[in-house]
DNA sequence: GAATACCCGATATTTTTTGTCAAGTTTAGA
DNA sequence: TCTAAACTTGACAAAAAATATCGGGTATTC
């Protein structure tokens, strides 16, 4: 089990948005400075965030991207739905995308296990506010 | 973030195990009887399983799996962590196995965000005993 | 109108996960 | 002792997911 960088990327993206942006928008390249990761990939995670409507774009020269939201309003939770899509995934929701379903009991333990799981991490990074995030230090992976 | 289907697999194998082993050791076929899973998948997964020490297999014929230890000591959290390694990997210790390293401050602000959540999933996971889940129904995938 | 910068679909690459195979070794039981 | 059942193990193959790249587009500023 494990964040993938899609996740993480994204987090670094919006707090560098969230720390630049009242200095006016923060453009990709910006980000790819300061941050060191792949632009072409970030434009895709962008639009995700954009699409969820956690940040909105500036287009044109000295465009970027500025907060749509309050800081204060965003967790770690929000972005990491927008950017990957539901946060913790049931096994048991992923084998009936292919067509197979669980059999037998709609009270399967595991099930209960994977269900409170859940519950447990969404809670955890649903509580983790953006804001507090900014105020600590960030490290850049090279 | 998901549980993969290996983690899934042991676990239904172990508690198939545990369930039938009091009439003697099960074999794989048993289990692929029962659960409807991939032989030789579950004989990697098993592999894994008797190395970490959860279960002992009896050879030849007659043979199959039993478990090595008390079944009240055995957790999910055991379970998930011999078959598929770290429950929880940090993405900052995956790039370091790339060559690559956190650079800057050592409590950067996510790292602390993905510690803490790494924490609590092991915690609820350690928590959950193959005992208690053997009380109730469980589901295959058909 | 030129440069900047976002938009977005398509495609390519790499990694991980899942599944399969084949050639062993061990043991029970006839 | 022979045979069939059943585990052992490494190697390989296929499928899926994650990561990354590309190219042609549109909007905006100066």
């Amino acid at each position: 089990m494990r964040i993938t960088t899609q996740g993480d990327y994204a987090l670094k993206c919006i707090l560098r948005i969230a720390a630049d942006g009242p200095q006016g928008p923060v453009s990709i390249s910006r980000i790819v400075d300061k941050e060191g990761l792949p632009l072409d990939y970030l434009e895709q995670l962008l639009l995700k965030l954009r699409r969820s409507r956690l940040i909105k774009s500036v287009r044109g020269a000295r465009g970027g991207y500025l907060l749509n939201v309050p800081v204060a309003s965003i967790t770690v939770a929000h972005v990491l739905r927008a950017a990957e899509g539901e946060i913790f995934e049931l096994i048991c929701d992923r084998k009936k995308k292919d067509g197979k379903k669980c059999k037998g009991s709609e009270d399967c333990v595991l099930k209960d296990v994977w269900k409170n799981l859940k519950n447990k991490i969404e809670t955890y990074l649903g509580s983790v506010k953006l804001k507090d995030l900014l105020k600590k230090t960030r490290c850049t992976v090279t």
